[in-house]
DNA sequence: TCTCTAAATTATCGCGCGTAAAGTTTTTTC
DNA sequence: GAAAAAACTTTACGCGCGATAATTTAGAGA
């Protein structure tokens, strides 16, 4: 069957026998005319090559059925995998998805909502960088273009914020180290980027005084998005100084620990709950490659597929809804304890 | 300085005093128009807060100033780095950049590669699946949008080819293994989806051959995108039956080699190259991660700031030329080797 | 000062669609 | 069966810009 090209609507409606107006409503939606009417266009489609000019389309429409999605660093697994849940989903809704990341750049995050805007988007949805953030810039953004904040929230900012429940990652990860006696010292970055991180510090010491016990933090010193090499570098630092005041230590994310445990293999230590180990650690966002260090990484996971469908939902509301929600909606989720070797 | 907004370009034009012609004539190409009327309207571009619509210049254009991005996998950190080195060249070059992903499935590239076609982009950078694509809507959509294909080659589709040299790749990791008298044993997956992966199976048998070795495979099972497990369990499969050829271990990719690595430590065999390892593992990719394995893995790298430079400019020349070639161009890159402790 | 040319202006068309109003047909309801 | 409602058609306009042609203006060189 060939497919002869039609150029536009005025010509596709005049092939199907109907009115442009009524082939224009069917493409806005399909269920809103007769039902004969619409076999008959899509019968025409099946024969003719023909799609709505999506430019034409977004000029005239009252919104445009783009959405945007900004990930701070599209190359760390988490968030591809993040972004990847949330495209999906867009999609299948009928939106026509725009995915930016910031790669860790404040500057580059600013251009990328600068870009997106003019791409008029119905709604975004923000994994802002954090700590990093102009937050001036992005308070702008959002009073102009409805906001979801995903994963990392900024208080004030944005119509809703989606994400994990560092409380409940934190407390987790120290209960289980509690039972079998361990005391966690937390090791984290000074100057950490990421809000979570700032979260998860007050977590773990407020979780260890509810035990009756004393925090005790490793702040290792370190800027941008290396957190491997950061974490390495830190962990042999204090290895070699013997700056670890527990045997036990708890990461504040899976990046950093993958960096201590190569220190760990290059200084000879073994680690895990095993006899002839020295060290148990742990961490939290059960990253996809945790499950393959050595040993493998135990940590605290996040429900991905909750979080992006929560966000997404949150994000038609908010377009059903005109752009605004009466108050800013705060939603989080609990995390799951993922057990493996290294505690 | 408040920015008193301006609905369109007539409006700017006037707030300009110059007329709406030559204002479009200096979004179009601020060089062509002369120096004082290019400074009136920078002037006035900062005390308003114009921008052309994006929707209106893309129907009108001749040609859009989109470019399509497509990765096979952006979660993988490899692909993930790549996108942004070419993200950013193509932002830097004036184009608007839209992303896509295939998510490891044959349905959803040919998804993006519709969603695409609807935004009419001047030219595409195209990472195929590779063998998992569906070749036919490939070529389908070559032959209307102006294509170089990136990374992953599929014989006479696309105006250009830019990618690594999987010769040069094997072949420097085979050198180096032989040169502490290692015969390497080849482990790969029985079918791969990625072509890469079968043009490395070719090199490695004709680089032993050459030294007049006999090259050996151990070609595990396994689909899909999830090749860390892939490689895991494939391991763990040859080490329980004693299937390993050799004690030295050459991985199809790095991914690969970081299943096989954690195999390795959940059975007690120690790989390096130090006095007491029983097992000697190298890779190809060099992996963003495959630093902080254990043993840190020895590997051979992309030149991906080549590769991206090299692609972007391919594309660039294409847009310039019309979006055709004359004739197929293939670029191939030569690798680096990268020596860690794993071999 | 005059000339020549590059640049800016005016005027007008077209792009492909959304939207609205008014009139017509079809379907539903009782 | 008539009345009401829903769906459709026709007509017309507008969106914001690119493109073009015919004119006018400005700036550089002689």
């Amino acid at each position: 069957m060939s497919q002869p090209k039609v150029k536009n609507m005025e010509a596709f409606a005049a092939a199907c026998g109907i009115s442009r107006p009524t082939v224009s409503k069917y493409f806005n939606d399909p269920g809103s005319v007769r039902h004969s009417t619409r076999m008959r266009i899509e019968a025409a489609l099946e024969r003719y090559d023909f799609r709505p000019n999506i430019f034409a389309m977004n000029q005239n429409r009252r919104q445009t059925r783009n959405v945007g999605i900004v990930m701070p660093y599209l190359a760390d697994p988490v968030f591809g995998e993040i972004a990847r849940n949330l495209e999906r989903r867009c999609i299948e809704a009928g939106f026509q998805v725009a995915l930016f990341s910031a790669h860790g750049e404040q500057e580059l995050e600013i251009e990328a909502l600068d870009r997106l805007r003019s791409l008029r988007p119905a709604a975004v949805l923000l994994s802002p960088l954090g700590r990093q953030s102009n937050h001036d810039a992005l308070a702008q953004f959002c009073a102009k273009v409805p906001t979801v904040l995903l994963d990392r929230n900024i208080p004030g900012i944005a119509e809703a914020f989606v994400g994990s429940d560092n409380e409940s990652f934190v407390s987790q990860s120290i209960e289980y180290l509690l039972r079998f006696g361990d005391m966690p010292c937390f090791f984290e970055m000074k100057n950490p980027s990421n809000p979570n991180s700032i979260a998860r510090r007050r977590s773990y010491a407020a979780s260890m005084e509810s035990h009756g016990l004393e925090p005790v933090s490793i702040q290792i010193v370190g800027q941008g998005w290396n957190l491997e090499e950061i974490g390495y570098s830190g962990a042999i630092h204090a290895l070699e100084n013997d700056l670890l005041p527990t045997s036990t230590v708890l990461c504040s994310n899976d990046r950093l620990a993958i960096g201590f445990l190569a220190a760990c293999y290059e200084k000879g230590l073994r680690v895990g709950r095993d006899e002839g180990c020295t060290l148990k650690v742990a961490a939290h966002d059960d990253h996809p490659f945790s499950r393959f260090t050595t040993p493998p990484l135990t940590t605290v996971g996040h429900d991905y597929d909750a979080i992006a469908s929560c966000g997404v939902e949150m994000l038609f509301d908010l377009i059903d809804r005109g752009g605004h929600l009466d108050k800013r909606v705060e939603t989080v989720f609990p995390s799951r304890l993922v057990l493996r070797r290294s505690a």
